[in-house]
DNA sequence: ACCTCGACGTTATACGTAACACCTCGGGGG
DNA sequence: CCCCCGAGGTGTTACGTATAACGTCGAGGT
């Protein structure tokens, strides 16, 4: 280690930037604070700016919140952000805390899987709050135990531990789902789920079961498999394979459920959508990357990532947060038509 | 603000554990820093975390940062998560940051739209160094003014502003893109290039014409379009129904404008991959999702993501970064045969 | 001529942590 | 018997910032 001694410029500081413009160390923290309205001259303010801006100072982030208590950071935990929905809502969260000066970080929760590491270490700096996913099942716990300010996600609005949720209504979208598909004659149905247990999913059974139920004459099987293509084509493979009267639409909790169904479809010779329905839920590239492109219910994911931030930043100010539901659009194409048989 | 009076608990601090301890603050940094071997008894250390347990304190990372002068902290700059490739550069640099006590936070550069926020203040916490994408161009600028270690994700090696270097053998995988087609007995050709103008993308395009001008007989036609499936989609259908002699293969730079290609094909009654060949790059999850599933080039992203943060970790410490490419490999899968009129 | 007062700054301090330098005490070698 | 030494700690300081509390100085009122 006989090189360690190399001359590193040693990040300036705002003692340097003082020095060059040749006050105190306060002065250049009012002016760069923004705090100097009659407490600082224009001429001296304009020197600290100068000075600032010539020795290329920029403020030690640690040493502002120790000071200050708060860091202007919120923790955001999703499940993998390789699901667009989620990276949607990071970019909408992230958007919205840049115009109010915050930053967000993120706890990718890693679905459960592997060593549960702790959300608070994986965060660098100390929070003022957090934003979580239903979804992020296994760090859950650990948030409850942290007594800051939480916003949940897509989550059961009876539990009363968050400060505040932020929903979409998912109740509405899988209605406005079961409509069109009732509407163009279907009354057999596969109801391809998520295999994970949250709320989110809850919400599309129950609407969904409750819907059809109002029609009467419809029936529903439902299927479960894993939040990936594969799984959801393997799924419902089989399930369309299975013996008695074959569904003619098929209903997913989510677009690559959908796409999953799609392939099943295919494979088993089923031509999509003259003899075979597919609806998704969420209206990823996805959706339309597909041939034919699918029916599905558009979520606006970056909304609940500006809305979870909106919700944490009216809790820290203490005002109340908004608590209805983000509202859902059904977006018709064309992977849905009318059963076969029917005009 | 009558309502401010809260009795909030403040946090616990060290000096908490230490009088709950009945020891001095020192000794719960040594014990809790696990630097104890041999300065603290073992009984009186195990009273140390008993203490701090119980009284549910945690770390000030901003103290232990201001404190340290290093964050542990390491900026990923990147395009827009929602492409799939960059969440999984980010878990892959997440993952192996956390297994050396590091965290990763964001930079999603917006894709040079937006006023260019700058990418320190959205860093909440000050930063141990940089890992950049060549394609989060906007950013850039300000990080070569930063002196801080930079390692650069796929960009010109010649660049010999950055630390360390984590390439792609992009080259490579466009070969063996080229050489399976070839072997096929294609010699029309579209390359459907990426609008954006980035290294990683210059390299395709030269290696595809170094490859298919060793062939001979081979012609190559290019169309450029933005990185998303619409774009796609209109550019090799405009290319593919303009005059002369049809490609019967057509080259993209991306997963993505591979599905824009496909669904270009359907539109103008052209069967993948009978009567056109499509292949892709990077192998995301939509790859397998269409139908025909794409043949295309894996690109190891999380890898990617792993040797980014390997390297920085390296630089950090004073150790030189590994420097070959990673290898790419073609995955052959359903939009890929021979052209029409060969067996 | 004295006091006041605003404008313009400065001095001093605290935030919570890590680590350097020091202290104490009991035992073993000389 | 004295000194030294190591085990097992403690006191103190510095990191860089924001801000409360405190000067200073010239102008203006009486």
């Amino acid at each position: 280690m006989t090189s360690a001694q190399q001359p590193v410029p040693a990040r300036p500081t705002s003692r340097d930037v003082a020095r060059a413009a040749g006050v105190s160390q306060a002065t250049v923290s009012l002016v760069l604070g923004g705090k100097w309205p009659g407490r600082v001259s224009e001429t001296t303010a304009q020197r600290v700016r100068d000075a600032a801006a010539e020795i290329g100072y920029r403020p030690n982030l640690a040493a502002r919140s120790l000071r200050l208590g708060r860091t202007r950071t919120a923790l955001l935990v999703v499940p993998a952000l390789t699901n667009e929905f989620f990276a949607r809502v990071y970019a909408g969260a992230a958007e919205l805390a840049a115009e109010h000066g915050f930053g967000v970080v993120l706890y990718p929760s890693i679905d459960g899987t592997g060593p549960a590491r702790d959300p608070f270490a994986s965060a660098r700096a100390a929070l003022d709050g957090v934003i979580a996913s239903s979804m992020a099942a296994d760090a859950l716990g650990a948030l409850h135990g942290a007594d800051l300010p939480l916003v949940m996600l897509d989550s059961d609005p009876s539990d009363t531990g968050p400060a505040a949720h932020v929903n979409l209504d998912i109740a509405d979208g899988m209605r406005q789902v079961t409509d069109h598909l009732l509407g163009l004659g279907h009354r057999r149905f596969l109801h391809l789920a998520s295999a994970v247990d949250t709320w989110t999913f809850a919400v599309r059974a129950g609407a969904l079961h409750d819907a059809l139920g109002e029609a009467g004459d419809a029936t529903v099987r439902t299927v479960r498999a894993p939040l990936d293509v594969r799984a959801g084509r393997e799924a419902a493979e089989q399930a369309l394979s299975a013996l008695g009267e074959r569904p003619t639409a098929i209903i997913c909790d989510d677009d690559i459920l959908a796409a999953g169904a799609c392939k099943a479809a295919r494979r088993l010779g089923l031509r999509v959508p003259d003899e075979l329905s597919v609806t998704g839920f969420d209206d990823l590239a996805l959706a339309t990357a597909l041939e034919p492109e699918l029916t599905t219910v558009r979520l606006p994911a970056e909304r609940v990532g500006e809305r979870g931030m909106e919700a944490l930043l009216a809790v820290l100010d203490g005002r109340p947060a908004e608590r209805d539901g983000l509202p859902v659009r059904l977006v018709v194409r064309g992977s849905t038509a009318p059963p076969p048989g029917r005009a």
